[in-house]
DNA sequence: TATATTAAGTTGCTTTAAAAGACCCATTAT
DNA sequence: ATAATGGGTCTTTTAAAGCAACTTAATATA
């Protein structure tokens, strides 16, 4: 199919997808994170057609989330490994894990516990939080302009107030239910 | 393309790809949170082909992400928007957002900040965290069969450890660095 | 009341990514 | 020396994404 990317979008979420969004690509993000690192493995655990998979291969390290090593210095073969851009990803990985585990399988089906190694007891769910500490609430979630606002952004999100010395935005966007 | 569905793997990754992977929903879903309800205002934000909208907002709905509610009772026209289960993965949309800040955008440039309303200050960064709060660097996470895990995933991440009455796994694997 | 405009899709055609599987070459094992 | 395996590439199908034109019902305007 012809496909678009998302690239000329102002938006973290749109440059995060272009990067992982295709099809598999995350799937292999897990499984590297499960320590799976050669070619064949991947393609035997995940049941993806080889040549997709060489070309998500060269694409994740391309964009940095998988270094590819050889095996042996001077060796043709090769290993692929997280890189700590990849690894920062798995938050993102466990999340949607947990989304899973609520909305579609039960709590008590899902078929993998993520446990904290030093106590053994399970992680807690991911959460948006405030700088304290708190769990937030999408409601309490407020969106302003970040600083590298362009004017459509700042037109859709900000509504700005006067205040001695720098800019300040009141929260004009918020969780909609 | 031909393509493959995840929703024989037994994994809740995979289940929730199947549900928020495809080009686009991801991208809708996040629109939603920022308040957009009608067609035509998800396809001019996102400028998303409008059949590509109509099959994306049907299986949103379909899949129970997505309400589709008359504009006023006995209305054809009507309104899409957020469920509960499609609320509860803003935490996931949150996370990406926050990954393509730090990654792709540096952390100054980034377009949208996210703000606790209540106090005015940034959010806390979305972490994996222990059930005391400690946020968990990747290598303490361990994975160990699950409730609902059948005999190949038991046997991909179980080792069993004798234990008086219940059965008990020992870690095996973790996070591959 | 008639006419124009808009909203929310649907239909049909084109393009291209993904699946499936055959094939290839270098390395490792026998 | 020969076979087997790892790590890919090439070719062919097919279905998803894109684009534009069309439809139908509801609103707005003259």
């Amino acid at each position: 199919m012809k496909r678009v990317t998302f690239d000329h979008m102002r938006c973290s979420l749109a440059q995060a997808l272009d990067v992982i969004g295709e099809w598999w690509t995350l799937l292999i993000i897990r499984e590297a994170y499960f320590g799976t690192r050669r070619f064949s493995d991947f393609q035997s655990e995940l049941g993806i057609a080889r040549n997709v998979l060489a070309d998500r291969l060269d694409r994740l390290v391309a964009n940095g989330l998988l270094r590819k090593e050889p095996v042996a210095p001077g060796a043709r073969r090769a290993h692929y490994r997280l890189t700590e851009k990849g690894r920062d990803l798995v938050t993102v990985v466990i999340a949607l894990v947990q989304w899973g585990d609520r909305w579609v399988y039960g709590e008590d089906e899902r078929p993998v516990s993520l446990i904290d190694r030093t106590t053994g007891e399970e992680i807690d769910e991911v959460r948006v939080r405030a700088r304290d500490g708190r769990a937030l609430d999408l409601r309490d979630i407020g969106l302003v302009p970040g600083p590298g606002a362009d004017a459509a952004t700042r037109d859709r999100f900000g509504e700005t107030v006067a205040e001695s010395g720098a800019v300040r935005w009141r929260v004009r966007r918020h969780m909609a239910a």
